[in-house]
RNA sequence: GGCCCGUUGGUCAAGCGGUUAAGACGCUAGCCUCUCACGCUGGAAACAUGGGUUCGAUUCCCGUACGGGUCACCA
């Protein structure tokens, strides 16, 4: 078995275009056969100057190493279509030569004029076959002119042909709604219907996996291959990824592109796994699956006829099961950059990354997530006195007055390079057993008193550790002196 | 508009003539708990529609509706 993923160099890997890829990947690696890139760049006016290193970048960050490749070379080679120009131009004289396709001389004009008309009546571009029957004597007169021409596919005009597609079974379309589409441009350049077909017959490739959107320029294909005398290789059409109903996810929200996904804090192999399950089921109820573990499980019986929407808030959700599986070491890996960049303390080591990444492990789904759960680091957040009053930690503004009052001796009385999670929390239950309350009568009013928020990462005694002894015991100081005013106001 | 394809909870989906119609995300109730999470235990929620075929249709056939694709010297 041999498969090809075949993208063009026009910008960004498209999450659709990165499953095809995927699809094409896993079909090869699970029957033991060889995964073959090749670049279409025939449309020089579309091509995207690092797109090309762009498709590299991406499959190979996500593990979809290929066999042959531009890169990598292969007994097929070259393995972009600009270096292969003249082949091209070879077979489409051998497809003329057997009746199979023929020169088209209609000037852009014409065909303007053609397709207003067209326009006009509401009926569907097509070509008229203005020049399906030129003589031989006619056509050498205008190849001796030197006038431009094309050379188009002869579909036959009566009929009806019938190719298969792995997941679809067989279609049947008239062959006289087909239509006479080019296959080598005026510049010599092949069309990429025309290129696809003899590539895929050139590099034997076996399995072509692709999307939906060629279904319908499929009957053409198996004319093609008719035409050659050429097998087709097994077709495998996917459906498309959705952004809503009717909306196909589009780089219009800026939430189309593998790109993007990384930046917000997804991990590569999270966008893999999510991805793959977009139109395509295993079958049984586990949803996580390595890259090995996907080429294992794959089978395209598996692969669905309808489009999928898709659902980032289900990726994230997975992106959340990666993380929370991920060791503390390996997760501080990958945390520690974040908080870097958005904490000017924790950037210059003034917080105990131990304790705070322990308590955003089961917080983070994305990484980008971390960024507001410690915006608390360099300073307290703006916060209400009345926020020290809460029925479920049964605390009022005195009440808090008073828990901070008695924890900071004790808090003060610790050596500051041994303000461990530990020794914090010792310390602090000897103050909530002085008082004789509940752990979050005490622990409340810390917490806000250090963070000015209701709920951060980690309890009171974490924030304790995270910020150190000089933080923890101003931040307090500052929350009794906001409490000593709101009371007094009160009176 | 012509041609092709599709339609199971809000979303992804299992199902392939007889099922209490899986599972996951989301939503929701509760437990755990110093907050928020994590974790655990429950709950609500679906076969687009009308005809057939059949002892029996989510499953097979036809129509309708809705949705998608395609109709370029783009890929």
């Amino acid at each position: 078995m041999r498969t090809r993923f075949a993208p063009s160099p026009t910008g960004f890997m498209h999450l659709g275009n990165l499953r095809t890829a995927l699809y094409t990947y896993l079909l090869a690696k699970k029957n033991g056969g060889s995964f073959v890139l090749r670049i279409e760049d025939t449309d020089r006016e579309r091509f995207v100057s690092g797109a090309t290193e762009t498709i590299y970048n991406t499959l190979r960050y996500c593990g979809l190493d290929w066999d042959e490749g531009p890169d990598k070379g292969g007994k097929f080679g070259p393995y972009v279509q600009s270096e292969r120009q003249g082949l091209y131009k070879k077979y489409a004289e051998q497809l003329v030569a057997n009746g199979g396709a023929y020169r088209c001389f209609c000037t852009t004009e014409r065909m303007n004029e053609l397709h207003r008309q067209q326009k006009a009546n509401g009926i569907a571009l097509s070509y008229d076959r203005h020049c399906r029957d030129l003589t031989a004597d006619e056509t050498a007169k205008l190849l001796e002119e030197g006038a431009p021409y094309v050379i188009r596919q002869k579909v036959p005009l009566e009929g009806t042909t019938t190719f298969k597609d792995e997941i679809y079974g067989e279609i049947t379309v008239p062959n006289a709604d087909l239509d006479d589409q080019i296959l080598l441009k005026s510049d010599g350049m092949p069309t990429y219907n025309f290129a696809n077909v003899i590539d895929d017959h050139l590099m034997e490739i076996t399995h072509v996996v692709r999307g939906c959107e060629y279904l319908s320029s499929a009957p053409k294909y198996e004319l093609l291959y008719k035409s050659f005398g050429w097998t087709p290789p097994v077709y495998i059409h996917v459906q498309q990824i959705m952004r809503d109903e009717t909306h196909k996810l589009s780089k219009r929200d800026g939430d189309a592109y593998f790109e993007d996904f990384l930046k917000k804090g997804y991990l590569a192999e999270v966008i893999i796994n999510y991805i793959a399950l977009l139109g395509w089921s295993p079958g049984g109820e586990n949803e996580i699956f390595s890259l090995l573990e996907l080429i294992e499980a794959f089978d395209i019986s598996g692969l669905s006829k309808s489009p999928a929407i898709f659902d980032e808030v289900k990726m994230r959700a997975i992106n959340g099961i990666y993380i929370r599986t991920l060791t503390p070491e390996e997760f501080q890996g990958y945390a520690e950059p974040v908080v870097r960049e958005a904490s000017r303390k924790a950037a210059a080591e003034c917080v105990d990354f131990d304790v705070l990444c322990k308590a955003l492990q089961p917080r983070t789904e994305i990484l980008n997530d971390i960024i507001e759960l410690v915006d608390f680091i360099d300073e307290t957040l703006p916060y209400d006195a009345e926020w020290f009053v809460n029925k479920k930690m049964k605390t009022t503004k005195e009440s808090s007055l008073i828990a901070l009052k008695t924890s900071l001796p004790y808090l003060e009385q610790m050596d500051k390079n041994n303000f461990t999670l530990e020794r914090v929390q010792a310390q602090l239950s000897k103050a909530i057993a002085e008082l004789n309350v509940k752990n979050g009568s005490v622990l409340w009013p810390i917490r806000l008193a250090l963070s000015g928020k209701m709920s951060t990462p980690g309890g009171g005694a974490e924030l304790c550790a995270i910020v150190g002894k000089a933080q923890a015991i101003k931040r307090i100081e500052q929350a009794i002196l906001k409490l000593e005013e709101a009371i007094q106001k009160d009176d």
